[in-house]
DNA sequence: GCTTGCCTTAGAGTGTACTCTAAGGTTTAA
DNA sequence: TTAAACCTTAGAGTACACTCTAAGGCAAGC
């Protein structure tokens, strides 16, 4: 089965124009052509995909998402180099999971406030305080009564 | 206590630039001037920021960080469309944070391979069906012997 | 043979979020 | 009083990842 460039851009929900721009950008060497020259993609070719918008979606940037796929297509023997790449990705990943759970905590927290059933008490509060540290500081106050 | 524009910066890890930026943008509308019309940002000021902070790195777009900062500024009356918007947001964060699992898993699996004892040997086989896929279907094979 | 709907390329344009430069004012300390 | 180290602004420049336009080739159906 080949897929062309529209039937991928489907399959993955990337645009046409954004394959080209990954191919261009050297991330799709492994994509051949047909006798008219058009793209055609094989089923290997979509898992290969598949991990360049894995890495893309973890915040891979495309230079090096282009490193990751020219070990792939140098072959077999770059298995300890891929290994070593991977892992340092997915500290980040990691270290972005943390970060995302512990704002997301945040803002459940803000959330709690607001969901209150007395929210506009507790929020004046906020704005009390706000506003004294204001004065208290002889700064202009932007949190004038209401 | 006051707190320059460059104690900001070494506080939050944001850049004086950016903190600027942030100020063109709207989003810090409740920083005061001093007599000589330099910033000063109260503890107060440092809260809100954080909420800034939390909400930019959880990938709400500045745009949408200024109607928050709107409301805020608005007061407590605006509590309730407040929790609208941070209950909107947590979806996303949940959704984000559900993505980036799943693509970990992905990660993950790879490096399972990758990081075998026999990794060269199991790179081998994905290397021969992607080469046999190309053949498969009569296209050039960039996936040549090594 | 002509229209429609694909596909190709090079290269220009867009959106977002910074990041920096230039010109100049303020504060502090020698 | 002058130098260093801050601060200000407007606006230009950068980085990144697309997104689109223009000009044209290929393939199928009427």
């Amino acid at each position: 089965m080949r897929y062309s460039i529209k039937q991928v851009a489907a399959k993955t929900g990337l645009s046409a124009y954004t394959l080209r721009f990954y191919d261009k950008a050297g991330l799709l060497p492994f994509v051949a052509r047909d006798a008219s020259g058009y793209r055609a993609f094989t089923e290997g070719d979509l898992l290969l995909l598949k991990t360049i918008c894995c890495l893309k979606d973890t915040g891979m940037a495309i230079a090096d998402i282009r490193q990751y796929i020219n070990l792939v297509m140098a072959g077999p023997k770059t298995a300890k180099q891929r290994a070593t790449m991977l892992q340092q990705h997915r500290e980040t990943v990691v270290a972005k999971q943390k970060a995302l759970a512990e704002n997301l905590h945040e803002i459940d927290y803000k959330l709690a406030i607001y969901a209150a059933p007395d929210a506009e008490n507790l929020v004046a509060q906020e704005w009390a305080a706000a506003s004294a540290d204001k004065q208290a500081n002889a700064l202009s106050n932007p949190f004038h009564a209401r």
